[in-house]
DNA sequence: GCAAAAGTGTTAGCTCTACACCCATGC
DNA sequence: GCATGGGTGTAGAGCTAACACTTTTGC
């Protein structure tokens, strides 16, 4: 590791050779009906000025799923409710500083109550469409892709994607959500049966009016830390 | 991190701490109707004589897979056919000679040709039940729970247990195979359907006479490493 | 009154599951 | 000839997917 400053500084020795560790967060959210995810645009180099998942070096004595949120927050002030581990991307090269071993987390959140600022070594924090993302640090679009992947994929088996609701939602809003994520239209019929047999959601009461048309009945999660996975 | 030889070698520095990496490899496979596990007795401290998943440390310049295959061939002198990254471990505390962080994988392979050898650092090397696990040493038994938590899920949405097929195999012993991991038994005609319908298995045109029965067909896998994913 | 999303059931097709008997062999 | 696993088809149940019209509102 190259110390730019003092070589004085170097105080941490070892036997043998140790990478860094750090975590990376691809943050999703449901943003105009386009699936998006947040990234920062580095303050610092190496790949300064690009964009970069948020993310950073552990902490010594840090668990890994701490690290993932704080970071999220001290970058972005984002604490999202739903945090998963993805996976370890360890390739040699993959930072030019030194060796580093990133533990990659798939974030969900609600698009409701999601002030971005950015913060830290971020020169900017924002959301972008994962149609159109920009070039990226790193390997995080290879990281990107696999959370992609992985949300998609448990989406069927699994009541994942409720994480991205808000407090209270309609089934037209829940129904979004979900055309959004497989990218295609869904039996509106055939959707509501679902959702509503899934004893995971209950409506509050109340009818939410918006547009010119019929109201909406408006439903909220009966559990929001429960996420059912069925075969 | 203590060296007890000399305090001169430690000559790895770096400006802030850096956790250990280390990989660990949870290598199932199938031996007499019975899912077993591949653990080697700890021949160095800590918890030297105790069992433990084969696994080590990175070396600076080594891809993570790598490793993890190198430190299997290594301490048992098994090559799997199968290896997928399972996840990271790291909770502060769970190596008490410093901080590391553990990327762990499962392994799958036949029985057959899987000459087990302890070689390295372990004192021995043996298969276990999983169902008769012995006490094991750092948080092993986690990350066991893990790889057998996963082996099963993707049971019925791959044909992942494929790979713990040897060269040939009749569709009765496909079938136990499924049976042992399913820990149940299945229907032989519905069982079989399934199977022929995937075009994944090809008749060799030979028989196999064992034991006083029938002889059965001799299937073999059309594609080794094609793994089908259906949801 | 018209545009726009909310809300609601039924049917046909398909998949999944349960189930029983004959076959070829070794002893 | 008997015990053992190999090999085969069908019917009912349950689930999935396709499909159209009325309601309530804002303008």
């Amino acid at each position: 590791m190259a110390d730019p400053s003092a070589n004085a500084a170097q105080s941490y020795c070892y036997q043998y050779p140790h990478p860094a560790v750090t975590t990376d967060v691809v943050l999703f959210t449901i943003h105009e009906d386009s699936l998006q995810l947040l990234l920062i645009e580095r303050g610092n180099k190496p790949f300064k000025g690009s964009w970069a998942l948020p993310g950073g070096f552990l902490n010594i004595d840090e668990d890994l799923d701490a690290c993932a949120a704080r970071e999220l927050a001290e970058e972005t002030g984002v604490a999202p409710p739903y945090l998963e581990q993805l996976g370890a991307f360890g390739k040699p090269g993959r930072d030019p500083r030194e060796r580093v071993i990133s533990v990659a987390y798939l974030a969900l959140a609600p698009e409701t109550a999601l002030a971005v600022r950015a913060g830290d070594d971020a020169a900017a924090a924002a959301w972008f469409s994962v149609k159109a993302l920009p070039a990226l640090a790193f390997d995080h679009a290879e990281i990107i892709a696999l959370a992609h992947r992985r949300l998609i994929g448990k989406l069927d088996n699994s009541t994942i994607a409720f994480q991205l609701l808000p407090e209270t939602f309609t089934l037209g809003e829940l129904q979004r959500v979900y055309e959004t994520l497989v990218d295609a239209e869904i039996d509106k019929r055939n959707f509501r049966k679902w959702a509503q047999a899934l004893e995971q959601i209950e409506a509050t009461g109340e009818l939410r009016r918006r547009g010119n048309h019929r109201p909406a009945r408006v439903y909220r999660l009966t559990d929001r830390d429960r996420i059912t996975r069925f075969k």
